[in-house]
DNA sequence: CAAACACGTTAGTAAATGCTAATGCATTAG
DNA sequence: CTAATGCATTAGCATTTACTAACGTGTTTG
């Protein structure tokens, strides 16, 4: 059943779409706390605390207490397993059909 | 809960450990059959055809009959849901960081 | 001090998920 | 034709998952 390596945590923790809301919502926002990524959503406080958990261990986030409040925040590098993962197969593709590889090109053209 | 976007199921997709492995297996061979498939894995065939439709629903792959065999090939723009949902956080990051733009300059230096 | 607040944690539940074993359906082989 | 092969599909099962409701802990307010 595979070892649980890093672009598992990732994979998953993203694969779920309000999980991924929330860490999308995370990015936008500079910082962000738990009481306003709850209003946003449509679950409850608990709900919210369990996916930041998730995305706190896949390393996506980190958390800044602060008095009562937790402000939370993106860790970009906590993307890099994806983006490996991505240019591994970037290599096969370019040498076959250019396909992802043109992908990632319009991404800054 | 979110409707459901093409970055859904390509997510949901590469979110399982076997599953994955069972597209990068697609990948790296140019085609393979599903036998072929099975015999690698630790599954058995039928968990493979259920991976494989799985696939092929989030465009991942495509399939070609010959016969009594078929053969799977991956499909590379199947994968451009993640590679445009990543590109519109790395102008995010840009702005702040130029950490994921740093990620992807890393594929092509 | 007590009450309110922000957040994490837990028990319980319904639903989704991945798997096996078995079956069915074409296609090829003998 | 009959047997065997390759693959899809299905039912059933065990596990995981996302959620709510309730509670616990620490912090601020009055």
């Amino acid at each position: 059943m595979m070892q649980t390596a890093p672009i598992d945590a990732v994979m998953r923790s993203l694969a779920d779409p309000t999980r991924r809301s929330v860490f999308e919502r995370i990015v936008r926002s500079r910082e962000i706390t738990v009481a306003e990524l709850t209003l946003g959503s449509g679950v409850t406080q608990g709900a919210i605390s369990q996916h930041l958990r998730a995305l706190k261990q896949a390393g996506l986030v980190i958390d800044r207490p602060e008095g009562r409040n937790v402000h939370y925040r993106a860790r970009p590098e906590g993307l890099k397993p994806l983006v490996d993962w991505m240019a591994q197969y970037d290599l096969f593709w370019r040498e076959r059909f250019a396909g992802l590889h043109a992908l990632l090109e319009e991404v800054e053209p």
